[in-house]
DNA sequence: CCAAAAGTGTTACACATACACCCATGC
DNA sequence: GCATGGGTGTATGTGTAACACTTTTGG
């Protein structure tokens, strides 16, 4: 197999999945496209397209996530490759090689779905399946690299405006997590982890209407936590 | 992009790549062929090759693991997806999109490039390259993912015979990590942690012909590490 | 006896956890 | 004043790091 011959293989189709996570109101949701055509007309399935002959997978998902979110610039957005799901029958119609992609926003734009038919909507994450295809896996394989990358990256300033509380920014811990974090704890940590946040001189913010304003942060140029902050019991721990 | 046309598309080769690794004598080694044809002929590379219409990449991997180390049996061995490597020129031929595993094993076979004229060799892994194509960034990532993931699961074992000693794990960790350990804490964390290994009652080796005979262990069923085992300053820390 | 490798013990320090408590704002 | 959310302080336990030390083998 170290002959190259282009005409001898079966050829494959190359698409791209994207796990597109936000947080509204302080909770988790994804953007799902709602399939107009079988098969899975009327599923729910995860926003993507093909890879065209002169893009890398990246180029594709990032071009497929403007195009889904309707956003003008997501230069800046957080996009990560997630694993390549390549089984012979994931697809009815014909063989689909798919790499999937997790992204996270800011903010979440309320009207989206710009190019295409198809409609697009945050839905809140959790709720009910079966999506199209192996969506669900794949959906659920993005929360928990989002879920473990948290713990021992800066990835969670993705989620957050430019600047932000650090209420803001445990609400995205929590979110993700599924579990409340002590404030105070949580607040050194990230306080204490160089380059994770950079304070916003003499800025503050009035929260939820009610509460004391909070002192506003810029993410930092640091991209990994050490220590890391770890999620209370994930799995596999007896005590 | 939700309407699937099977003409409209360029066709893409999806290739397997893999980043085999295995411990000689303390040291880590990696398996890689050398080219006959160009481009890069006498280049090395990873060994690889094409995915089957009947295939998934995961089916593909493990079949040119077998062909390429000659091992009869390559079910047990841990073999993991690292991630797809797509841009549009890393073949000069055509446009091949490969997904990329690591795969680690407890035993190198001297003898093997077993099924086709290329010549498969264990290397000595951090020698010089440039490999052929984008082969020396792929490598490096697959280095970097199975140094990681020794931190935080029982994936060391892999690359241990079914019975082996502390100190051979431990060596483990010292080939992959390029740094020494403290013996008597290594010792206390695997042992304090439940399902790493399993003592094999009253059975003990020679190591080294010298020194005291060691405990023998089998590997356990837990999969994660909690607390993780940390090497010592891998990024960031600036204390 | 010496070298080499396995195995045990101990101490100091860092970090995480779980709280109690104070501050500033809207109503 | 009271509810709400931001911010500070402190004790207690767990886990790590860095060591000294003992044990068992071959030469």
């Amino acid at each position: 197999m170290n002959g190259y011959d282009k005409y001898a293989h079966e050829p494959f189709a190359v698409t791209v999945d994207l796990a597109v996570f936000t947080l509204r109101e302080g909770v988790l949701h994804v953007l799902l496209v709602e399939r107009g055509q079988e098969p899975y007309a009327g599923h729910r399935a995860l926003p993507g397209g093909f890879v065209q002959p002169d893009e890398s997978a990246e180029t594709a998902a990032r071009r497929e996530l403007a195009e889904e979110t309707g956003l003008s610039d997501v230069s800046g957005l957080h996009l990560e490759q997630l694993r390549t799901y390549s089984e012979p029958g994931r697809d009815p119609r014909m063989r689909v090689v798919s790499v999937a992609f997790a992204a996270l926003l800011p903010d979440a734009p309320e009207a989206h779905g710009g190019s295409d038919a198809a409609r697009a909507d945050w839905v809140r994450y959790g709720t009910a399946g079966p999506r199209a295809f192996d969506h669900d896996r794949i959906l659920a394989d993005a929360h928990e690299r989002v879920g473990a990358k948290l713990e021992y990256t800066c990835l969670a300033t993705a989620f957050c405006p430019p600047e932000f509380t650090l209420g803001e920014l445990q609400q995205v811990y929590e979110a993700v997590w599924g579990t409340p974090i002590d404030r105070p704890n949580f607040r050194r940590k990230v306080l204490a982890t160089p380059g994770f946040v950079e304070p916003v001189p003499g800025a503050a913010r009035l929260t939820g209407g009610r509460g004391k304003p909070a002192a506003l942060y810029r993410a930092g140029t640091a991209t990994t936590l050490h220590p890391p902050l770890l999620r209370p019991t994930p799995e596999g721990r007896p005590a």
